[in-house]
DNA sequence: TCACAAAAGTGACGAAACGTCAACTTGCGA
DNA sequence: TCGCAAGTTGACGTTTCGTCACTTTTGTGA
């Protein structure tokens, strides 16, 4: 009867600094890789940035690449309760597709205010579109699509094509948002918009 | 008299040897890279699928980054063509959009038929938008469908955002075909063109 | 045809990065 | 307070890197 129901963190000082090196490593990684560009970067660069010790990184992860995995799935994760409410908010479709674009075209500003190299030399060559936390982006967007279709709020078509056209259009729109200055999220997001919701009618056509 | 006007090709064994060698390095690599995939990938492996010694390496390539931008180079200078004459031989819009949708679709099916590791870990075929060919595909793109808004065929929209979009789309919707078997090219196609198509008229609204 | 210079190939070597591990420090429960 | 488990440390052996002095090959002109 003592301990009640207000242990949702049962937090000691071993998990604590668990959680804080990991984030260290995270963050020292994020400003390394802009820095220096990602294929050029090493693990004792990462390292560098943080008070922590070589051997320390691989108690963590197993290599560079599985440090940009797990920034690629933080910012999964923490876009998708963004996404959710665009969903839940939305009075349409339509309003629907554009908060969802307007949220990530804002994200990724966000995300690459972050001085240093140019964007795309901060990443892998190969980007990995299968860590957890981005398929269940991925999932979420296929899952609002479907119940668009299911309501009757657009066509029946291909929800698998068509959430993965949706991505495409996001990234690559998004980069070339990105490329101008200043950036208009919402001139990028209304065209996506557009593009789509008419695209619908388009994509289920059976002729 | 002897040699007459047939020296297309003013090739010594010099020239020939080095075209060679490079060609060798970048048929190693495609084969290193499907089997080990490209981050677990050295260069000491590549150069051990040639019969060239390690330093050798280094008279071509300045590292294996290089080497994968050289395979993107390669393949987007060998889809370039293939993307003119889709051009060039349409009787429409509808016919361009939809013949470079195929041709593109059906070029990464061919690029993938190489067995070994799952194709999201090789990728020597990527679309990294920032070498010089895969620019030049950039260019055809919007190029085109810059002359279709001139045309009449399609509205006034914003022609790099949506060549942007074209290449998104094609990229993710190519690697959601290939991750389905049978690979239905034309499925695919007939799904992005209408998306696209009746997706120009939504981007180009106003209000 | 031969000699010779320039170009290209070779692989051993020092440097750099990697990943491991025995010794050490710290946190936690008894 | 004590003792053990969990976590940290950095030195060390290993792997990969990139270079360079040396060798081989190729083109040229006498």
């Amino acid at each position: 009867m003592s301990q009640t129901t207000s242990n949702v963190e049962p937090i000691g000082k071993r998990e604590k600094t668990k959680v804080a090196n990991r984030q260290a490593i995270l963050v020292a990684a994020r400003g390394v890789f802009a820095e220096l560009g990602y294929e050029a970067a090493t693990v004792r660069d990462i390292i560098r940035g943080t008070d922590l010790a070589s051997g320390t990184f691989y108690n963590y992860f197993k290599s560079k690449e599985e440090v940009f995995d797990a920034l690629a799935d933080d910012g999964a994760r923490r876009f998708r309760p963004i996404l959710r409410m665009a969903r839940e908010n939305a009075r349409s479709f339509e309003d629907y597709l554009h908060s969802a674009f307007v949220a990530y075209f804002h994200f990724i500003v966000q995300d690459n205010l972050l001085e240093g190299r140019p964007i795309e030399e901060r990443r892998p060559h190969i980007l990995r579109m299968d860590t957890p936390e981005m398929t269940a982006v991925y999932q979420e967007v296929r899952q609002s699509l479907e119940d668009a279709i299911a309501h009757g709020d657009a066509p029946r078509v291909d929800a698998d094509y068509l959430a993965c056209a949706c991505i495409g259009i996001a990234q690559e729109v998004g980069s070339a948002m990105l490329r101008r200055s200043p950036h208009d999220i919402d001139a990028a997001a209304d065209f996506v918009t557009g593009l789509l919701l008419k695209g619908l009618i388009g994509a289920a056509r059976k002729d």
